[in-house]
Order: structure tokens, then sequence, then C-alpha cells
DNA sequence: AAGATACACAACCGCTTTGCC
DNA sequence: CGGCAAAGCGGTTGTGTATCT
């Protein structure tokens, strides 16, 4: 059983880069490009690596536009905001954070502002319907003693996005070992597709489905919204449109911690329905647990995040 | 001063997704 | 449309460094 490895591991070198194949690696990407062929290109450059660990080096400390330590506060507010509403989606948070790679922002969340995140309170009127951050609990590592969702959370707090697929085999299984948290409502839960704008009422087999009364999916707004024109703030180019919906959202899950974001930025734009999704294939998702559950689902959906 | 422990981050592993034939 | 290869992605591990005892 097994896959095939990507490459003869006994034939290339592995472990860190030394300074000269840094160099080698960004020589050859400079004057000729990746060539659309990562498997290719150690060899054609004169490397004894694997291709998908050049790649790795590359997109994650080569870059010429990568940027390093020195997350500023308005960076760790979208990490923190966004970690709350999608969840473990390191690239898509990445995306949001011009030079951040998402190797970068995983190792920053994973050693420092998960700690800091922790002990935050929970405050404002919405996390009596929608914990937030605060809502970090214990790990819940199968190896650790586990927690389950209903040890973290009181029964009539609990997403239904729990679906029989998600808490499955998905990656977006919150008792994994590197989620290590327990996502204690809806908005701190990954939502592996619309659903997260539902929350449990009753905790029993037939459970029933109640719709948030709040426009927690307005929150799909933030990734529909096409990309505006970037400002920047603090050093770091943050879109104006982006933070707005991040804090409204934000404001909505963190109970203000989205708000600071939007005094920083001083952007505002008004919450839309959503006319997308964040997430591929969340039409299909939809249509799974439609089986289950017998709810609309929200206007415009699309198959696409981008 | 030396060993133990904690921390930070780079790199790897393997599963999923995507694109091509 | 199915199979395959490559890329993308998230979780995990390995290693170097800092701090503590």
């Amino acid at each position: 059983m097994g896959r095939a490895p990507c490459c003869d591991k006994a034939r290339v070198k592995r472990g860190p880069w030394s300074p000269e194949e840094d160099e080698q690696l960004r020589g050859y990407v400079r004057t000729h490009g990746i060539g659309g062929n990562w498997i290719a290109l150690p060899h054609k450059a004169g490397l004894n690596r694997c291709g998908k660990s050049c790649r790795l080096r590359w997109l994650n400390y080569l870059r010429p536009d990568i940027r390093h330590g020195g997350y500023t506060e308005q960076e760790d507010r979208v990490i923190c905001s966004l970690y709350a509403s999608i969840g473990s989606r390191w690239s898509i948070i990445a995306s949001k954070l011009p030079g951040r790679t998402d190797n970068d922002v995983k190792n920053y969340w994973n050693t420092k502002l998960k700690k800091k995140a922790m002990p935050m309170p929970m405050r404002g009127p919405h996390y009596h319907h929608h914990a937030g951050l605060g809502a970090f609990s214990a790990p819940a590592t199968p190896s650790g003693p586990a927690r389950s969702w209903s040890q973290c959370v009181p029964s009539s707090l609990q997403p239904a996005a729990l679906s029989p697929a998600a808490s499955g085999s998905s990656s977006v299984d919150t008792s994994s070992s590197g989620g290590d948290m327990c996502f204690a409502a809806a908005g701190m839960y990954q939502p592996p597709h619309p659903m997260q704008g539902f929350v449990h009422v009753d905790s029993s087999p037939q459970t029933v489905l109640a719709p948030m009364p709040l426009d927690v999916p307005a929150a799909t707004g933030i990734w529909a919204s096409p990309m505006p024109a970037a400002s920047d703030v603090g050093g770091v180019a943050l879109e104006d449109a982006f933070l707005a919906d991040l804090g409204a959202y934000g404001d909505l899950l963190l109970g203000g911690f989205g708000g600071q974001l939007l005094q920083d930025n001083k952007a505002t734009a008004a919450m839309e329905l959503p006319g997308a999704c964040y997430f591929p294939n969340m039409a299909e998702m939809w249509a799974a647990d439609h089986a289950h559950v017998h709810a609309k689902p929200p206007q415009g959906l699309c198959n696409t995040f981008t």
C-alpha cells in the first residue's frame, strides 16, 4: 500500500538548504523561470533535490516578495478573524496578507497567535449565539484527552456544520492534532460548507437546524467581492473592502475584533448577501447536506472559490 | 557549566485537486 | 470520460536555538 514517492528519496538531498543551493535555485528561476514543471526543474538547475522540495523552498523562502516575521497587530487580527471564519485554510488566509506564505502564517498561528488568541474573553451579545475566538478551548487531539464538540460547547450552540462527511475523513476534522482546537461555535468552526449559517437547536438524532438570525453568511461577501485596490495600512497592503467585510464579520464572530480592523482601516462597506461562496464544490457539499437537512441553500451558490 | 526543556521555523509527507492526454 | 502526472495544500516532523533548572 501507499503512494509512490514523487522522487527517488535515496538519491536526492533532503533537509535544510545550503546558501549555495538557494543561490542555485534562485539563479535558475531568475533566468529561466519556473517553466511550469517543478519536477524537471531541479535536474535542469543542477540541483540534487526533489522538485517538490524546490517548489516549497522557492514559494516559502526564496521568492523575492516574501516577508518573514514582523507581523503587525493588524495582520494578527486578519489571521485570527479569518481563522475564526474559515478555519485552517492557510493558503486563503495567506493570500490576504501580501508577502506572507501559507506555511509562514500556519507556523505563526501555531506557535504564537494561537496562544495569544486563547485567553481572549468572550464579549458582546453575539457570543451568546455565535461564540468567537474566546471560545477556543483545550486541545482535542486524538492522542491527548479527546474532547468532543459536545464536551466543548453546549449542544444548543453546536453548529450543524459537522456533517457526516465533514466529521469523517474530511480534512476539516476539528479533532485533528493539527487543529488542536475545539471550535466552540459556528463561527469558530472550520466551515466545510455554507451550513455554517445554521446552529443546532437540539442535539437529538433528529436534530432540527435553525437558520441563524443574523446574516452570518454575509461573510461570504469577503470572498465573493471582486478584489478592490489595495491600500497600504501599517506597511501591509490590505484591501479596503476586504477589511471592511472582515471587520463586519469579524465583529460578529469576535465580538469587536473586526471592529478594530475597521477603525484601523477607516473603511466601510455594506455587508452583502452572499452572491457566491468561499469554498470549492460548495454546491455539491450543500447538495450532500441537503439530503440530511431540509433547508434551502442561500441564493447564488457557485461551486468555485475564485 | 551542563543537561533538560521549550520554542520557532524550515522542511517533509501524503492526500486532494487540477489539468492534460 | 477515465487515467495519469503535477501542483496545491494542510498536517506533522525534524532541527537549531533560547531559556530554564
